[in-house]
DNA sequence: TTCCTTTATTGCAATATTACGATAAAGATA
DNA sequence: TATCTTTATCGTAATATTGCAATAAAGGAA
């Protein structure tokens, strides 16, 4: 149908793949990767540096910051993005945490 | 559109985007908590864990198998799911290495 | 063989996401 | 004030995703 159930699983869960969500798309990957590389924080520059429309880009930045990746700062006429430094930590422990290691045996597996 | 330009970003970016989608829905991570929970592979008991309906439940399998997360052996007339440890562990890997951390030192920062 | 069980696939319907032009909003500048 | 620059929002179109009923496919059991 499109809509998800998010009843049907735990708040983790749903948390968990929200935040999977926010960075499940090249250009957020893109805003992100250009943000901790700049440490600077870049504005309006994004729209040149990647080659999508000025609105697109908006749209990105507004999810990004929705899921709490990144925070902006208005100067003046422009607005200054920069990475969240504690939720951007968050997110790392998250993810850290459930791609733990697997120990699978073979006496209980199936899977050779 | 719905369509995204794949063709603007490195290969590098549109993979770690797809590996985000792949886990990007609460059943997702659901089954992925579970095969890891369970150790032994579980195959259609997931349609009873979870309250998808069974054809719900195999598209999102198909999904996972596709990202290279599970890989499915048949039993009989059933399949065993599992993780792919291999896998798991590249996933982890691109996480971590996404979410390094950030130094913003307060010189170039515009962000407190 | 005929059922039964299990899983995959097909075919929708509904919602979500992505992209962009147009435009609004807000501040700087002449 | 009028204009320019920068960013956000609106409206719209196209594609993607999610969910499920129905059905197919493949083995096992009777």
């Amino acid at each position: 149908m499109g809509i998800t159930r998010s009843d049907l699983f735990s708040k983790q869960q749903n948390g968990l793949a929200n935040m999977a969500k926010a960075i499940a798309h090249p250009a957020r990957i893109a805003i992100l990767q250009h943000l901790k590389k700049a440490n600077s924080c870049i504005c309006g520059d994004l729209v040149d540096e990647l080659g999508l429309a000025q609105a697109t880009i908006s749209q990105h930045l507004k999810e990004l910051k929705t899921a709490g990746l990144i925070q902006g700062t208005v100067e003046g006429t422009s607005v200054c993005y920069c990475i969240h430094p504690g939720n951007w930590k968050k997110f790392r422990e998250q993810f850290a945490g459930f791609f733990t290691d697997v120990n699978l045996d073979s006496n209980t597996s199936c899977c050779s």
